[in-house]
DNA sequence: CAGAATCCTTATGGATACTG
DNA sequence: CAGTATCCATAAGGATTCTG
Protein backbone atom coordinates (compact mmCIF):
# COMPACT_ATOMS: atom_id res chain seq x y z
CA UNK A 1 0.00 0.00 0.00
CA UNK A 2 0.61 3.57 -0.31
CA UNK A 3 -1.38 4.74 2.67
CA UNK A 4 0.08 6.56 4.93
CA UNK A 5 0.93 5.76 8.34
CA UNK A 6 -0.17 6.80 11.76
CA UNK A 7 0.03 10.03 13.66
CA UNK A 8 4.05 10.23 13.97
CA UNK A 9 5.11 11.82 17.09
CA UNK A 10 7.89 13.50 14.53
CA UNK A 11 5.44 15.10 12.64
CA UNK A 12 4.55 17.63 15.54
CA UNK A 13 7.76 19.10 14.71
CA UNK A 14 6.86 19.56 11.03
CA UNK A 15 3.12 20.16 10.44
CA UNK A 16 3.90 20.00 6.72
CA UNK A 17 4.94 16.52 6.71
CA UNK A 18 1.45 15.89 7.69
CA UNK A 19 0.19 16.90 4.38
CA UNK A 20 2.91 15.68 2.39
CA UNK A 21 2.36 12.57 3.55
CA UNK A 22 -1.14 12.61 2.04
CA UNK A 23 0.08 13.65 -1.17
CA UNK A 24 3.34 11.26 -1.32
CA UNK A 25 3.28 9.09 -4.00
CA UNK A 26 4.27 8.48 -7.82
CA UNK A 27 0.83 8.90 -8.97
CA UNK A 28 -0.93 10.77 -6.16
CA UNK A 29 -1.14 14.37 -7.14
CA UNK A 30 -1.87 13.12 -10.43
CA UNK A 31 -4.83 11.39 -9.26
CA UNK A 32 -6.09 14.65 -7.66
CA UNK A 33 -5.21 16.98 -10.39
CA UNK A 34 -7.47 15.17 -12.29
CA UNK A 35 -9.72 14.48 -10.20
CA UNK A 36 -10.38 18.68 -10.22
CA UNK A 37 -12.50 18.34 -12.78
CA UNK A 38 -14.90 16.00 -11.37
CA UNK A 39 -15.44 12.63 -11.05
CA UNK A 40 -13.59 9.94 -12.90
CA UNK A 41 -13.68 6.01 -13.11
CA UNK A 42 -11.42 3.87 -12.78
CA UNK A 43 -10.52 3.39 -16.59
CA UNK A 44 -10.96 6.97 -17.43
CA UNK A 45 -8.29 7.23 -14.53
CA UNK A 46 -6.08 4.80 -16.31
CA UNK A 47 -6.61 6.32 -19.63
CA UNK A 48 -5.20 9.99 -17.98
CA UNK A 49 -2.49 8.55 -16.26
CA UNK A 50 -0.79 6.51 -19.47
CA UNK A 51 1.79 4.29 -17.93
CA UNK A 52 0.35 3.18 -14.58
CA UNK A 53 -0.30 -0.62 -13.87
CA UNK A 54 -3.69 -1.27 -12.82
CA UNK A 55 -2.13 -2.54 -9.55
CA UNK A 56 -0.68 0.54 -8.70
CA UNK A 57 -3.79 2.54 -9.52
CA UNK A 58 -5.59 1.19 -7.03
CA UNK A 59 -2.96 0.95 -4.38
CA UNK A 60 -3.08 4.43 -5.01
CA UNK A 61 -6.72 5.20 -5.03
CA UNK A 62 -7.10 2.66 -1.92
CA UNK A 63 -4.74 4.84 0.16
CA UNK A 64 -6.34 8.13 -1.39
CA UNK A 65 -10.10 7.06 -0.54
CA UNK A 66 -8.81 5.27 3.14
CA UNK A 67 -7.25 8.73 3.73
CA UNK A 68 -10.40 10.06 3.67
CA UNK A 69 -9.11 12.44 0.41
CA UNK A 70 -11.53 10.58 -1.85
CA UNK A 71 -14.80 8.82 -1.70
CA UNK A 72 -15.50 5.55 -4.40
CA UNK A 73 -18.69 5.61 -5.69
CA UNK A 74 -20.27 2.38 -6.75
CA UNK A 75 -22.69 1.91 -9.50
CA UNK A 76 -24.57 -1.22 -10.62
CA UNK A 77 -26.21 -1.28 -13.92
CA UNK A 78 -27.53 -4.66 -14.61
CA UNK A 79 -24.59 -6.85 -13.62
CA UNK A 80 -21.95 -4.39 -14.53
CA UNK A 81 -20.25 -2.95 -11.59
CA UNK A 82 -18.89 0.82 -12.62
CA UNK A 83 -16.99 2.64 -10.25
CA UNK A 84 -15.91 6.34 -9.77
CA UNK A 85 -13.92 8.28 -7.35
CA UNK A 86 -14.52 11.97 -6.55
CA UNK A 87 -12.88 14.11 -3.68
CA UNK A 88 -14.50 14.30 -0.39
CA UNK A 89 -15.48 17.29 1.39
CA UNK A 90 -12.64 16.50 3.33
CA UNK A 91 -10.07 16.20 0.26
CA UNK A 92 -11.75 19.16 -1.00
CA UNK A 93 -10.03 21.30 1.62
CA UNK A 94 -6.97 20.76 0.05
CA UNK A 95 -7.40 21.18 -3.12
CA UNK A 96 -6.39 25.35 -2.40
CA UNK A 97 -3.28 24.05 -0.89
CA UNK A 98 -2.76 21.52 -4.39
CA UNK A 99 -3.23 25.13 -6.36
CA UNK A 100 -0.61 26.60 -4.23
CA UNK A 101 2.21 23.62 -5.08
CA UNK A 102 0.77 24.09 -8.64
CA UNK A 103 1.29 28.03 -8.87
CA UNK A 104 4.48 27.58 -7.18
CA UNK A 105 5.71 24.33 -9.98
CA UNK A 106 4.69 26.60 -12.86
CA UNK A 107 5.99 29.72 -11.72
CA UNK A 108 9.32 28.47 -10.66
CA UNK A 109 9.77 25.65 -13.32
CA UNK A 110 8.18 26.45 -16.26
CA UNK A 111 9.93 28.44 -18.97
CA UNK B 1 20.58 9.96 -3.90
CA UNK B 2 17.14 11.90 -2.96
CA UNK B 3 17.56 14.30 -6.15
CA UNK B 4 15.00 14.89 -8.57
CA UNK B 5 15.29 13.80 -11.85
CA UNK B 6 14.88 16.37 -14.77
CA UNK B 7 12.04 17.25 -15.80
CA UNK B 8 9.48 14.72 -16.59
CA UNK B 9 7.02 15.61 -19.82
CA UNK B 10 4.58 13.63 -17.52
CA UNK B 11 4.79 17.08 -15.06
CA UNK B 12 3.16 19.12 -17.39
CA UNK B 13 -0.11 17.14 -16.60
CA UNK B 14 0.13 18.22 -13.08
CA UNK B 15 2.29 21.32 -12.04
CA UNK B 16 1.53 20.11 -8.02
CA UNK B 17 3.85 17.52 -9.03
CA UNK B 18 6.96 19.39 -9.46
CA UNK B 19 6.90 21.23 -6.71
CA UNK B 20 6.15 17.66 -4.90
CA UNK B 21 9.01 15.98 -6.12
CA UNK B 22 11.61 18.73 -4.61
CA UNK B 23 10.15 17.97 -1.44
CA UNK B 24 9.46 14.78 -1.49
CA UNK B 25 12.12 12.53 1.11
CA UNK B 26 11.40 11.66 4.67
CA UNK B 27 13.52 14.54 6.11
CA UNK B 28 13.37 16.79 3.48
CA UNK B 29 10.06 19.20 5.17
CA UNK B 30 11.41 18.62 8.57
CA UNK B 31 15.04 20.33 7.29
CA UNK B 32 13.80 22.98 5.39
CA UNK B 33 10.94 23.37 8.86
CA UNK B 34 14.06 23.87 10.86
CA UNK B 35 15.95 26.21 8.75
CA UNK B 36 13.08 28.27 9.11
CA UNK B 37 14.80 29.81 11.98
CA UNK B 38 18.02 30.28 10.00
CA UNK B 39 20.77 28.86 8.60
CA UNK B 40 21.90 25.98 10.76
CA UNK B 41 25.21 23.48 10.83
CA UNK B 42 25.33 19.98 9.79
CA UNK B 43 25.54 18.76 13.59
CA UNK B 44 22.83 20.77 14.85
CA UNK B 45 20.25 19.41 11.96
CA UNK B 46 21.47 16.21 12.86
CA UNK B 47 20.29 16.88 16.71
CA UNK B 48 17.30 18.53 15.75
CA UNK B 49 16.62 15.38 13.72
CA UNK B 50 16.85 12.39 16.19
CA UNK B 51 17.45 9.20 14.39
CA UNK B 52 18.78 10.50 11.02
CA UNK B 53 22.00 8.55 10.17
CA UNK B 54 24.74 11.03 8.67
CA UNK B 55 24.30 9.35 5.28
CA UNK B 56 20.99 10.11 5.16
CA UNK B 57 21.59 13.60 6.14
CA UNK B 58 24.18 14.26 3.91
CA UNK B 59 21.60 12.60 1.01
CA UNK B 60 18.74 14.75 1.94
CA UNK B 61 20.71 18.15 2.10
CA UNK B 62 22.60 17.71 -1.25
CA UNK B 63 19.22 16.68 -3.24
CA UNK B 64 18.15 20.31 -1.38
CA UNK B 65 21.19 22.02 -2.72
CA UNK B 66 21.52 20.60 -5.73
CA UNK B 67 17.75 21.53 -6.72
CA UNK B 68 19.06 24.89 -5.30
CA UNK B 69 16.48 24.97 -2.67
CA UNK B 70 19.34 25.53 -0.17
CA UNK B 71 22.87 27.07 0.00
CA UNK B 72 25.39 25.67 1.33
CA UNK B 73 28.09 27.61 3.37
CA UNK B 74 31.69 26.43 4.49
CA UNK B 75 33.65 28.61 6.67
CA UNK B 76 37.51 27.53 7.84
CA UNK B 77 38.67 28.41 11.52
CA UNK B 78 41.77 27.63 11.54
CA UNK B 79 41.90 24.10 10.10
CA UNK B 80 38.64 23.28 11.09
CA UNK B 81 35.65 22.92 8.79
CA UNK B 82 32.12 24.26 9.93
CA UNK B 83 29.78 24.25 7.60
CA UNK B 84 26.24 25.27 7.47
CA UNK B 85 23.30 25.12 5.08
CA UNK B 86 20.46 27.94 4.57
CA UNK B 87 17.59 28.84 2.20
CA UNK B 88 18.89 30.11 -0.98
CA UNK B 89 16.66 32.82 -2.49
CA UNK B 90 14.92 31.14 -4.44
CA UNK B 91 14.10 28.33 -2.09
CA UNK B 92 12.85 31.28 0.46
CA UNK B 93 10.24 31.77 -2.28
CA UNK B 94 9.13 27.97 -1.60
CA UNK B 95 8.37 29.05 2.31
CA UNK B 96 4.43 30.62 1.67
CA UNK B 97 3.69 27.35 -0.02
CA UNK B 98 5.93 25.01 2.96
CA UNK B 99 3.50 27.42 5.46
CA UNK B 100 0.26 26.18 2.86
CA UNK B 101 1.01 23.06 3.52
CA UNK B 102 1.67 22.88 7.11
CA UNK B 103 -1.41 25.32 8.00
CA UNK B 104 -4.00 22.45 6.32
CA UNK B 105 -1.73 19.99 8.03
CA UNK B 106 -2.33 21.46 11.67
CA UNK B 107 -5.88 22.34 11.04
CA UNK B 108 -7.18 19.05 9.87
CA UNK B 109 -4.83 16.61 11.58
CA UNK B 110 -4.12 18.49 14.59
CA UNK B 111 -6.25 17.48 18.22
C1' DC C 1 -15.16 -2.98 -16.29
C1' DA C 2 -12.64 -2.89 -12.16
C1' DG C 3 -9.82 -4.72 -9.99
C1' DA C 4 -7.07 -9.12 -7.40
C1' DA C 5 -3.10 -12.07 -7.36
C1' DT C 6 1.76 -12.89 -8.29
C1' DC C 7 6.18 -12.03 -8.86
C1' DC C 8 9.91 -8.96 -9.62
C1' DT C 9 13.11 -4.51 -9.76
C1' DT C 10 14.68 -0.64 -7.73
C1' DA C 11 14.57 3.46 -4.95
C1' DT C 12 14.80 5.03 -0.38
C1' DG C 13 16.29 4.95 3.98
C1' DG C 14 19.27 3.04 7.73
C1' DA C 15 23.38 1.14 10.78
C1' DT C 16 27.97 1.37 11.50
C1' DA C 17 32.75 2.25 11.11
C1' DC C 18 36.09 5.18 9.33
C1' DT C 19 38.60 9.75 7.70
C1' DG C 20 40.68 14.60 6.45
C1' DC D 1 33.27 18.51 12.82
C1' DA D 2 31.41 17.10 8.64
C1' DG D 3 31.06 14.14 6.32
C1' DT D 4 32.54 9.00 3.26
C1' DA D 5 32.32 4.33 2.48
C1' DT D 6 29.97 -0.10 2.93
C1' DC D 7 26.65 -3.04 3.41
C1' DC D 8 21.85 -3.97 4.40
C1' DA D 9 16.44 -3.88 4.91
C1' DT D 10 12.34 -2.54 3.26
C1' DA D 11 8.95 -0.09 0.84
C1' DA D 12 7.32 1.64 -3.40
C1' DG D 13 6.40 0.91 -7.89
C1' DG D 14 5.79 -2.08 -12.05
C1' DA D 15 4.57 -6.08 -15.57
C1' DT D 16 1.61 -9.50 -16.40
C1' DT D 17 -2.11 -12.64 -16.01
C1' DC D 18 -6.49 -13.80 -14.24
C1' DT D 19 -11.46 -13.17 -12.50
C1' DG D 20 -16.41 -11.88 -10.74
Amino acid sequence: MVSTPGFDAKMIDCPALVTIQLVSGKWKTRILWHLRHGEAGFGELKRALPGISPKVLTDHLDALVSDGLLKRLERKEKNVVHSAYDYSDYGRTLIPVLDALGNWGLSHRAQ
